[in-house]
DNA sequence: TTTATCTATCGCAATATTACGATTAAATAA
DNA sequence: TTATTTAATCGTAATATTGCGATAGATAAA
C-alpha cells in the first residue's frame, strides 16, 4: 500500500494527474511563476528567489523536469532553466479538455 | 520535515498548489470526469466506477470536498456528489493566470 | 594548479499519502 | 422492531514526499 493503482485507470488519466501533482506545490508553482515572469532562460539566480535550501530547490526542479514542464541546460557553471513549449501546450490543451468539458449548469445541490 | 513550509509561500501561490495537488491522483481525475460525464448530481454510484475499494473512494472525495471542488449532499440512504460551480470558476480563472500567462516563445534552450 | 562557484545527489528524519478491511452511523425497507 | 443498504471513519501498513546538511562533480577564475 501507499503506492497509488496507476494500472487500474487510462493512460491520459495517468498523466493527467502527473502533471496536475507535478504543479501540486507551492514551490514548484513558484518556480514556474518565476520562469513565465522572467520570460526567458533563467540562468542560476532561482535559488535566491525561493524560501528553501539549494538541495531542496533542486530536488522540485528535478520534479518539474521528470514530467516535462521545464528544461534545463549547462551554461557554463551554471544551469539554465525555462517553460518547455511543447509540453506546455500539453498541459494547456489537458487542461481546457478538463475545465471546458464542464459546463456551468446549476443543476446541482 | 516532510511538511510543506506554506509559511513562505503566497495565498496564492498555495491556493494554487492545494488544487492543483487535489487534481494530482486518477482516482480524483477519474471521478471528475465522472461527474461532469453526468453533468448532474451522482448519487450513489460512484462505487461502482473504480478499480478502489469503498473506503479509499470515500477518501479521495473527502479530498475533493476539502478544497472544495465537489459538493455533496445526502439524498435518503445515499450520497449525491457534484461539481461545484464556484469552485469549477476559481479553477478555472487560476489556470488563466496561470497556463494562460505564459506566452509560447521558442525563445530556449 | 589551486580555488571558488554552482548544482546534483546522497543519507537521513519527519510527515503525508494511498489503500484496505473492519466498524460505525444513519436512513430505508421488511 | 429488525434487517438491509450506503457512506464515513477508524486503525493499520506500506510507500511517497518534503526538507536539510553534507558531499561530490564539473566548470570557471585566479
Amino acid at each position: 500500500m501507499g503506492t497509488t493503482k496507476s494500472n487500474n485507470f487510462t493512460a491520459a488519466q495517468n498523466r493527467k494527474a502527473e502533471l496536475y501533482k507535478a504543479l501540486g506545490h507551492p514551490a514548484r508553482i513558484a518556480i514556474i511563476e518565476f520562469l513565465i515572469r522572467k520570460n526567458s532562460c533563467v540562468c542560476g539566480d532561482i535559488v535566491d528567489q525561493l524560501p528553501l535550501s539549494q538541495s531542496t530547490i533542486s530536488q522540485h526542479l528535478k520534479e518539474l523536469k521528470q514530467v516535462g514542464i521545464i528544461k534545463g541546460e549547462i551554461e557554463g557553471v551554471k544551469m539554465c532553466y525555462c517553460i518547455d513549449d511543447k509540453i506546455w501546450s500539453e498541459l494547456k490543451e489537458m487542461n481546457n479538455s478538463l475545465i471546458d468539458s464542464y459546463a456551468i449548469n446549476d443543476k446541482c445541490c
